[in-house]
RNA sequence: CGGGGUGUAGCGUAGCCCGGUAUCGCGCCACAUUUGGGAUGUGGAGGUCGUAGGUUCGAAUCCUGCCACCCCGACCA
């Protein structure tokens, strides 16, 4: 391992990608474009999803399993959808391999072996799912349909970063079918709650709940939600999205259904998606150049114990105390380490448990086992202190909240910080350099004024907030009226 | 797809201009001393120098092709 600590002021960039490496998260992998998400990283993505599956189940969604392949004229029923996403999509076109006569010990793709109708490797599910529901859906009495899937997805970038852009990604993606509109966007608008939510007491990132402009809305939607999050570098992160797919879907794959009235309907739709691009909203959110800073709620590991001893005979006096405090620790539903190995030194461990963003560590020493107390450190202030080993179980979880709170708290003081409000072009340009973040600015509504912008600044309209109070001004641009201020920002 | 860069032990690298069979650090193995913030010493193992070809008595080094990955742009969750 090189030691060389990058710090994020140095190199950003450099910083996120040696931490992903260092913290053993991910790596890349033989494969262009796509990594290997390794068992520490991959731990913390399971926390993720046990949570948002608990979510998702708590409002009525069920878990089902739709196929990787997505045969080429199903992709491209629905016109929007399949042209936004043409550009990037893996193609299967055979199904054979034999062996090279001119060259043995090589395979070639037999060309005999063609498929009759292209496999399109998913970029998203709506086409395969839809050709589904049409079987499913005949009467309001089959509605509404509330599926999520747990997969994986492949868009093939031309530039990948690990966890924030790679060619195949883990996700999920919950896809509903609605008898009414507003049943629909009411979907649209609760599943961005459940994402808000996520985010901010799971993750402990504040996010900001906004519509997506027609130029970022997704391929095939009515309307695009957002929850977007401010990172350390003052570039901005889309989390999250819900679309009210409206009966596009259904039209291209005509599913309609009979109503009471017996008239009959096409059916209103949704899909919202995250990702594992959370990861790297996490890692960039919270960490610090030590390493990671994991909230306590998504910790594989939330409390570490590590034993101090000189000789066999202190080995036991410490590791009988350790025991019996992972034992109590443990029953209180917290997930412990002991790291009783004798191949690493004690100061060896500390560095090693704040890169990987264990949120509390406690040594116990000869003279802790003395003194019947033990020493903590927290992760996230750093901070260390001697405690009575009494009631340690107790107090422990008590330390964890506060830090899930210190954590998040210090986010949303950072992201409210870097929200700027100009009034003139040139006051944008400057802040976009200066301090970076979201500058709230009015803007025109047009696309040509966005595309504009974007093409000199390189800001993007991030979102335009869905609480925020209406003000009407002129376009900072074009000197146009503007209904409300939007969310500009240089984004991942 | 355009521009730049890099491929040498598990990881990070020196050597390349100026050709003579590979350097150093971390890690790994053994033993000893160590253990309250990344221990020290001694000994040891590990390499078709990305790949294919060419030049040469001889190639990590020079030449040509190919491949892979990283970074910067255009495209995107």
């Amino acid at each position: 391992m090189d030691n060389k600590k990058i710090k994020r002021s140095d190199d950003y960039s450099l910083w996120y990608n040696n931490l992903v490496k260092n913290a053993d998260l991910a790596e890349h992998s033989a494969v262009k474009g796509c990594m290997v998400i390794k068992p520490y990283g991959y731990a913390i993505w399971e926390k993720m999803q046990q949570e948002l599956d608990r979510m998702f189940k708590a409002t009525g969604h069920v878990n089902a399993y739709f196929p990787l392949f997505v045969p080429k004229s199903l992709f491209e029923a629905e016109e929007k959808n399949a042209e936004g996403f043409a550009k990037e999509c893996a193609i299967v076109t055979h199904y054979r391999l034999k062996t090279d006569p001119d060259n043995k010990g090589k395979l070639i793709v037999d060309p005999e072996a063609k498929l009759e109708e292209e496999l399109i490797v998913r970029p998203t599910s709506e086409a395969i799912i839809w050709n589904t529901y049409k079987n499913w859906i005949q009467s309001y009495r089959d509605l509404p349909i509330l599926i999520n899937q747990w997969a994986n997805v492949v868009r093939w970038e031309m530039r990948t970063r690990l966890f924030l852009r790679t060619a195949e990604f883990l996700w999920q993606e919950g896809h509903t079918a609605h008898a009414t509109k507003e049943e629909a966007m009411e979907e649209t608008r609760k599943m961005l709650d459940v994402y808000a939510e996520f985010a901010e007491t799971f993750l402990a990132i504040p996010v900001i709940k906004g519509r997506k402009t027609e130029n970022e809305r997704f391929a095939g939607a009515d309307d695009t939600f957002c929850i977007e999050g401010l990172m350390q570098d003052g570039k901005a992160l889309q989390m999250g999205t819900s679309h009210f797919l409206g009966q596009n879907f259904a039209k291209a794959f005509d599913v309609q259904f009979a109503g009471k009235d017996g008239k009959r309907d096409f059916v209103w739709a949704t899909s919202w998606g995250v990702s594992t691009r959370l990861m790297g909203a996490l890692i960039m959110a919270h960490s610090d150049d030590d390493g990671l800073v994991l909230p306590p709620t998504i910790a594989p590991v939330q409390v570490v114990i590590v034993p101090i001893y000189r000789s066999d005979e202190e080995f036991t006096k410490v590791n009988n105390v350790a025991l019996d405090i992972k034992k109590r620790l443990e029953k209180q539903n917290l997930s412990v380490k002991y790291d009783n190995r004798d191949t690493h030194k004690p100061g060896w461990k500390f560095n090693e448990y704040e890169l990987k963003g264990v949120p509390i560590r406690i040594a116990i020493g000869p003279r802790d086992v003395d003194n019947q107390c033990v020493e903590i450190a927290r992760r996230d202030t750093k901070e260390k202190q001697s405690l009575s080993n009494v009631d340690l179980e107790h107090k422990i979880p008590h330390l964890l909240e506060q830090m899930q709170k210190n954590i998040y708290d210090k986010a949303l003081s950072f992201r409210d910080q870097n929200i700027h409000s100009v009034n003139t072009y040139s006051e944008f340009k400057e802040k976009l350099e200066h301090p970076g973040g979201f500058i709230s600015a009015h803007w025109d509504g047009t696309g040509e004024t966005e595309n504009r912008i974007k093409e000199e600044t390189k800001a993007t309209i991030r979102c335009i907030p869905l609480n925020a109070s209406i003000e009407k001004g002129t376009c900072i641009y074009s000197g146009k009226p503007s209904a409300q201020r939007v969310l500009f920002a240089k984004a991942y």
